[in-house]
This record gives structure tokens, C-alpha cells and sequence, in this order.
DNA sequence: AATGAATGAGCTTTCATTCAT
DNA sequence: TATGAATGAAAGCTCATTCAT
């Protein structure tokens, strides 16, 4: 069975080292900052984790199965019952989320099947519903977590008293960092198709959405008024770059369609940096 | 039920206007362009689609199933079958997938029954059949469609003799009125969500995606030998380009979440420019 | 098209040249008979005509759909109406029970589409329907007109006024001639399937089968009167000597399974004459 | 409906009775056999299948299809659903078998539901497939089911140690008792209409048959060696043999024509004893 | 007569969910 | 708590037949 699939969130924790961060600031063209931002701090060993998917042995179809030594009434499993160890709920409800995520990745919402999860968590079906209400509900629970987890991270970078530009810069590596490390890119895509359908996740997905632009414009603010900044409407200019993110994970999640991220990240930086900062700010 | 939909599609045919175009220019603080484009001239036909739904009484269950349903034996005196006038193959598809489309864009793919499409374009179920060998081949040839329409007006824009800071408005202008007045950015995600299934559909999708871009690109790269955009990576900077379009439509599909567009593109159009032309470009 | 298919029955009727049968008898220790039989005569040229099923081209499908000249709306064949020339019902319907037969022999009954038929005859469906009431009807037609070839086959052989040893010599030569040439053994295997279902097709096979055995029966008669067959039960010894026939029959149906039609021919004549004929007749 | 189907193999198991083979053999003017075997002792085990069929009331239908019909919130309220008795998955599949041969026999193989199978067998059509995978490998199973029966039949009878008339009486008697009492012909001539379709029965029916000769062939010469039966190709024998079989089970599988069995066992015994057997060993 | 687009009941199969164990 | 057999309402698709042309 597939073990920490955690690490898979987890391993979204960028660390940005001040030596790397006063070369970037360098490579764009920047002054030189002074206070380091130290991003998501957690002993996660990153992009290492993502083993294959364990594919389960296919049930065995006979050959010549009217000439096989089992006749066709031993064809299915026997009775044995082999039952999971207790444990805690909140335990179960981890292993299964991550089976179910898994899963999703995979094949998306619809074509993933109750089985799958099930054989994924190493669960049955009926212990998988006993911790959940049902798909929808397990499909939630994901978007929940995936909420949370963004959401912290989005506290963590603009909450840090930092300049603009560092903030734009920190930004760009943790997205560059996540989209080329992990399958964020795809399972955004699959929950904005489940968005579509269901209220409660596009509502969740709407209020993600304006709270990370309500911030970003919030510290663009600030930055105007410290005269970082150039005066724009603060709040397109923070849709903006939301967009630029989301439209960068969009295109990653099709096909095997890879930019060159570190030339994207660089460029983007340049126009960025020099569309968005005052004369001073960009020294 | 179907309001004339067909005219999303019209409405593509975008015509940038030569006033508006100028008053842009003036907005955001750019020289004024000498050859003037078109804006987006509207020229629905409203075509009378959509005949009313024949509904049949029910007919009795077969006591003989080996030649049943079919039987003609069973149907003696049975009530008249109202057929749908004959058609051309070619009115009955563009009927069909504009039902399609619509059903589609209301629910997604996999919610989106044959019935639905089947009531919505007032055929019969094996009447689509007839013309479609499967629900996937409808939405296949529902892409293939947009996706010409959609590299249509890329060429379209692109090719036009323009310097760059035109194209930029008129891209900008172009994506604003689409995404204001179509469901362009559902069906884009509707459209993403199968390509993650679909590898046909993916290919699509990504040869749609790079040729935006290889063509973005060729333009910027004459507008640096120009001198009127700064020294760049010139397939990084159209991808950049490419995702705030996608991220923008992306972000509108969730919700209601409709952002201020004037103001998002009168935003973005100062930092882009900004951002990519020269000093002497900027004037 | 298939032309000539009438041949298929055509090529049933065999020859039995004099000079053969003398060795024949010789073969299996018969005195030599005195009455020629003469069988059948016509100008069918035989086994030579069942050429390959002709494989129409399948419909073309875009190895690349969205990306072909042809958009999806121009998918389906267009309007073109190439009519077939009249020609009198009773050649039509020649023309589609051929074609049908060729196909239920391919597939079966149940598999076999009347698209297929269709196809097959080189008319549309509404021009079969024209012709036939339904998919029953034609099978039904179809058995009728073996049925009538069979009777005629059989009266012919058993008028004959033969000695009994000639006769069995005759129908052994004769099934076994059609057996090894034809695909009547595979036919009579479709139409027993259908007789379970269809009533009226079940009272054909039934009395059809009646029939051989109540003629075969009278001759057996004869020839006991006359003292060449030992005294048996002679309804039973006929029903014997139709399901020798029916089981070869039968047997060749399925696989590609042929016995050595020659010495099973020359097997059966040893084992039958000998348990038939009486000691005088044996000489 | 149903009648203890399964008794239909049951009296598979023949066991020649020594009176009734004495009796034969004396009638047929053979000489005593000293191995007596035993006659079908049927030993019906009765089943208790078939549970009363779970009717269960129409649901309402489905506002949001997305998560419909199996979404959980939909059904709050409604009536409880009435489960068949959980079994271990050889017990159902053998229900599910015997549903399906009655099933098969009464109306063959395409114009069987699989709604009915679920009928008869008292699963729901889920259950039914929950223990097989299609209509298709029902029907295999079954076929497979019933070639083991025969071999097994078949290997009993001949490996007995009994002089070659023995063998043939203890065929014919079987026969005669098996297509007299069951519905073997009819699912004989059922499984041979669907060998015409499916390879893989094909396979299974041919492998049956050359099966069946073969032995019978290798029965046949033992016989020649010790002197019981005249010098003949030992294939075509057997070949002949078998015919005889299965003719006569073609034969009755049509209509209601049943001839006289007893009247053609003596006859068939008479005409093949003195066909085959030596003087001596005819006495 | 002939064409072929259109019909629609019914088919096999799927799978989220339930429940006896 | 956990298991897995059982449920049953669809869903996609088929195809004999009809009928406007």
C-alpha cells in the first residue's frame, strides 16, 4: 500500500534560502534585500516521495477457463476475512484521503470508483463508508485540506514583513517549486471541474480565490504606500497575478506540456518587476 | 433551454474599432497607433433552430422478446411515429453539437446524459447516434470546433501588420469581451477537465496551447528587432501572456466570481506594457 | 456484390457417374447394380464459385479528426441518391435472400444487421422492407426455399426405383459430396437455432424432417418385401439413417473440424449395408 | 419456473444395471456379457434455490444527476432495501448457472435477458454481476460446466473393462435415458448455435467431440484387436457412432417430434452390432 | 420503388451505496 | 468497526422498423 502520501503536501514546503533569494534579486535586477523571508519550515524531504503508483495484481482470468483446474464456481475470492487493525479515526480518515487523492490524480473525479479508494486505502467499501458519507463527501474533505494547506502557506509569505519584490520573488519559487515538483497543477484542474457542479466547492474555491487576492492586494497596498509600488488599481493588479499562477498550473496540467520554468520564472520576474515597481524600487 | 447560443460563436468574430482602440492607446499612456483594427461587431443570425420535442405515448412490453422490440407484429394499431423532418447531415450535426454544447456547458461532460443532448436538439437518441458514433466523438468534434474558431482568430490577430502595443490591447480587448459576454471560460474548463482523460482531446489541447504561443512569440520576437519590446526570452514571455489569459478565464469560470474586467485589463495593459516595451516604445 | 450466390444450392446437385458407383459397390463388397441412378442434372459448374465475402471498405475515420481538411460537420456521406434500377420483385427478392443468406451463414441469425443485409444486396433498407416485412420474414423465406430443394433432392433419389444398396450408396455420396463442396452444414446448424424460437420454422424442420424419414422409411419397406433388408423396424432404421446424416452434419458445423470425409463415407457404407442388407443381398 | 433443474445431472451418473443389460443383450442377440453394469440411479439432491424474487417500490428520480443514483442524500426516508441472504460465492454461482440453463433452454442465448437470468436466479442483476462478468461468461461457464459432466461421463463408460456390445448398449441406454428424460438435445443444439459465434465455445465443443472420438476409437480397437469387431478405419467408427448421437439429439431438439426411443435403440443396436461386431463375436 | 435519416424501447453493463454478517 | 456480497436506478448504445422524401 502506498505510505505518506502526506509528503505529498508536505513536500510543498519550499525552503528559500537567503544565499539563493539575494541571487535571484541579483539575476532580476533588484537591490539587494535585507530581511530574509524563512518560508514553511518543516522537516519534509520534498519531491523524493512520489513513488509509482503500486499497481495491485489484475484478478487472474483463466487462460483456457472452461479446461482450467478451477472450475468456473471457484472463480471469485473465498470468504476469508482479513480485517484491518483498529485504529484512530482521524487515522483513517488520513489514509483514505490520501488513497482518494491518489486516485483523483489519476483518473479525476468521475472515473474514479469507490473500489479504487477502497483498494488504494487498503480498506473495504464499507469501511470506507462508515468514515465517510459518501464520494462527495471524501471529495470535499480533499478540497478542504487542499484549502487549508493553501491558505497557511499564503498567511506564512505575505504576512512576513518583507519588501515587495522579495514577496513577488518568494512567490515565484514556491509556485515554480510546486507546479514542476508536485501534481498541484492537476488536481486544481479537477477540483475546478468539480467546482462546477458542486455549490459547496466552488464556493470554497471562490473564497480561496478572493482571499488570496484580497492579500496579495493588501500587501501591494502597503506596498504602494511605502512607494514600492507604482499607483495601480491594487486589486486588478493582484488578480493579475493570481491569474498569471493559476493560468501557468492551467496550461502545466494538459498534456505533457512543460515550460521551461526557470526561464518562465526569470522572465515573468523581469516583466513583473519592472511593470509593477516605482523607478526607486527597481534602483 | 437553448437561447440562441449559436451566437456565442459569432460573437468571436471580433472587430477592433478604431476609436476605441485609440482611446486605449490614450489610457494607457501609449504612443498612437497609425493602422486601426475593428471591434467586435456582432452578427448573430439566430438561426430557428431547436423544433419543438416529439413525445411519444409509451407502447406495451413485448411478450415475445426474440423479435422485439422491433417487431412490426407488436405495433398494429399503435398511434403514428412523428418523425423530425429529413435534414443534411451536415444542418443535423451543427444542431446536435450546438445542443451538445449547451448541455455540456450547463452540467459537464459526464453529468450531461444522451437523453439531454437528445431533448435539447429535439432529435431522438438514435437519431444523434445517427451522426455521432459515440457522447465522446460529440464532444471530440465540439472541440475540434472551437478549436478552429479559436486558431482562426489568433491568426487572424496575429498576422495583422500591427505593432506590438496594438496587439497587446487588441488581445486584451478581444479576451475581455469574450469572457464578458460567452460561457468561453466554462467550456475551456469543461474542455480541460477531459483532456486529462482524453488523450485526443489533450493533444488538441496542447497543440492549440503551443501554437498560441509559438505564434505570440514570433510576434514579440519581431517586436524586439524592432526595438519596441525589450530584450527577452521570447517563448517565456508569451507564456507568460498566455497564463494571465488562461488565469483569468480560469479564475471566472469558478462561481460568480466575475472580477472588474475594464479595470483588470486597464491594470494589466499598464504593467505589460511596462513591463515589455522599451523605454522608446513607451515613449 | 456477390453474384452467382444461387450457385451456393446450384452446386448441391451432384452427379453420380455410373462408372463411380460400380467401384463404389465394388468397394464395399456389393453386388453390382443393374439401375443407374441419375441425379440431379444441370450445368452448375460446383464448388468453384464461393469466392471470398467481399469486405466493403469501412467508413473513414480521421487518423487525426480535429486536425483533418474535413471539420466533423462534413462527417456523414452527403445527399447523393444513387438509386438501383428496378427490376421485378421476384429477381429483388432472389437478390436480398441471397445476400441474407450470406450473412446468416457469417454470423448468424441474430447478428446478422439488416444494415448488413443491406449492404450485402446492393439495396437500402427501406428497399428490403419494401421487398420483405421483416428480418423474420426474410429468414423464413430463406428456409422455405431450402426446405423445397431439400424435398426435391430427396424425392428424386428415393423415386428412383433403385435397389436399396444404390440408394444408400447415392445419399451417402450425395451428403457427403454437399458436406465437403457447400455450407449447408452450417446453415442447417442457424436454422435449428431459429426453429426453437419460431413456431412456424420449427413445423418446416419438423416436417421436412418427417418427410425424409417416412420416404426413407417406405423404401426400407420395399426393399424388405423384396428381401434385400433384413426385417427391422423400418421408421426407426430411417430416423437411424437420418441422424447418421444430421450428426455428421452437425458434427462439421462446428471449428474447422473435417473428418476424412472419404473413409468415413466408405466406414459407414461397410457398417450399414452389412447391418442392413440381408445375407442373399450381401451376397 | 424452476423444478430442480439440477436433477438434470444428476441422472447423469448411469450405472447399467445388471437385470436390464442381460435383458438387452438377449434381445439384441448378443452373447451374456460377465461384467454387469449398473443403470442411472438418480440420486436429486433436491436443492432448496430460488428464494422469492424482492420486489422493491420505484424511487424518485434524480434532480442532480451528478451525483445520482447512488448518492445517499437522495434517498433519506425511503423504504429499506431487502437483501438476499449473503453466500458464498460458489453457492450463488452455481444458483446463477442453474437460473441461467433454464433460462438458455427456454428461449436460447440472445433472447435471454439478463433480466430474466436475475429473475430466476432471485439476485438482482448487480448480484448476478457481481459473481460473473458478462452474459457471455455465464454462458461459458455453463457450457464448461457441462463438458466436464460429459468427459467425466464419458471416461466412466469406456474405461470400464466390458466387452465392446456392452459399451455400445451402455451408450445407447444412456443416451436414450438422457435425451428422454432432460433437455440435453436442446441445450446441445443451443450451445452449437452459440459455437458458431464464439471461439472460444467452439474450441470447447470441438475439443469435446474429438474427445469423444478419439476414445470412442481407441475403444473400438482394442475391440478389433481381441477379435470383437471386424476390421474398420477405428475413426471413422467412432466418427459414425458419435453421428448417430448427436443426430438423433438434433433430430429431437426440433418441435415436439419425439420418435419412438425404445423402437430406435433396438433397431440402432441390431443395424450396429451385426455392422460392427465379428461372427464370432456376434455369436 | 427506392432511399436513408429518424425513431425509441430495450439491452447490457456500471457503480455508489446499503446491510447482513 | 470492518467486510464484501447485494442492490437497483440509470447510462450509453443498438438496431429492427418507419416514413418523409
Amino acid at each position: 500500500m502506498i505510505d505518506h502520501q502526506c509528503c505529498l503536501y508536505e513536500s510543498m514546503e519550499v525552503q528559500f534560502a537567503s544565499a539563493a533569494m539575494l541571487a535571484q534579486r541579483f539575476a532580476y535586477g533588484l537591490p539587494i534585500a535585507r530581511r530574509p523571508i524563512g518560508l514553511c519550515a518543516d522537516g519534509c524531504r520534498g519531491a523524493a516521495h512520489h513513488a509509482p503508483v503500486p499497481r495491485h495484481a489484475p484478478v487472474a482470468r483463466w487462460a483456457q477457463p472452461w479446461n482450467s483446474p478451477h472450475s468456473s464456481l471457484q472463480r471469485r475470492g473465498t470468504h476469508r476475512k482479513v480485517m484491518t487493525k483498529h485504529r484512530s479515526p482521524d487515522e483513517r480518515a488520513t489514509q483514505i484521503l490520501d488513497a482518494a487523492r491518489a486516485c483523483f490524480m489519476r483518473k479525476g473525479y468521475f472515473a474514479t470508483k469507490m473500489d479504487e479508494i477502497a483498494r488504494e486505502s487498503g480498506l473495504s467499501k464499507g469501511g470506507i463508508y462508515f468514515h465517510f458519507d459518501s464520494k462527495r463527501d471524501i471529495f470535499r474533505s480533499l478540497v478542504e485540506r487542499e484549502y487549508n494547506r493553501d491558505m497557511e502557506f499564503i498567511d506564512g509569505v505575505l504576512d512576513a514583513e518583507n519588501d515587495i519584490a522579495t514577496i513577488l520573488i518568494g512567490l515565484g519559487e514556491h509556485f515554480v517549486q510546486q507546479f514542476a515538483a508536485t501534481d498541484k497543477p492537476r488536481f486544481t484542474a479537477i477540483i475546478a471541474e468539480m467546482a462546477i457542479r458542486d455549490e459547496e466547492i466552488d464556493e470554497m474555491v471562490q473564497e480561496l480565490q478572493e482571499s488570496y487576492i484580497g492579500r496579495l492586494a493588501s500587501v501591494l497596498e502597503r506596498a504602494m504606500d511605502e512607494g514600492q509600488v507604482r499607483r495601480l488599481h491594487a486589486t486588478s493588479a493582484a488578480t493579475l497575478l493570481k491569474a498569471i499562477i493559476d493560468g501557468i498550473q492551467a496550461g502545466m496540467a494538459v498534456g505533457g506540456s512543460t515550460p521551461d520554468l526557470e526561464k518562465l520564472l526569470e522572465t515573468s520576474m523581469e516583466v513583473l518587476t519592472r511593470g509593477l515597481l516605482t523607478d526607486e524600487a527597481l534602483g
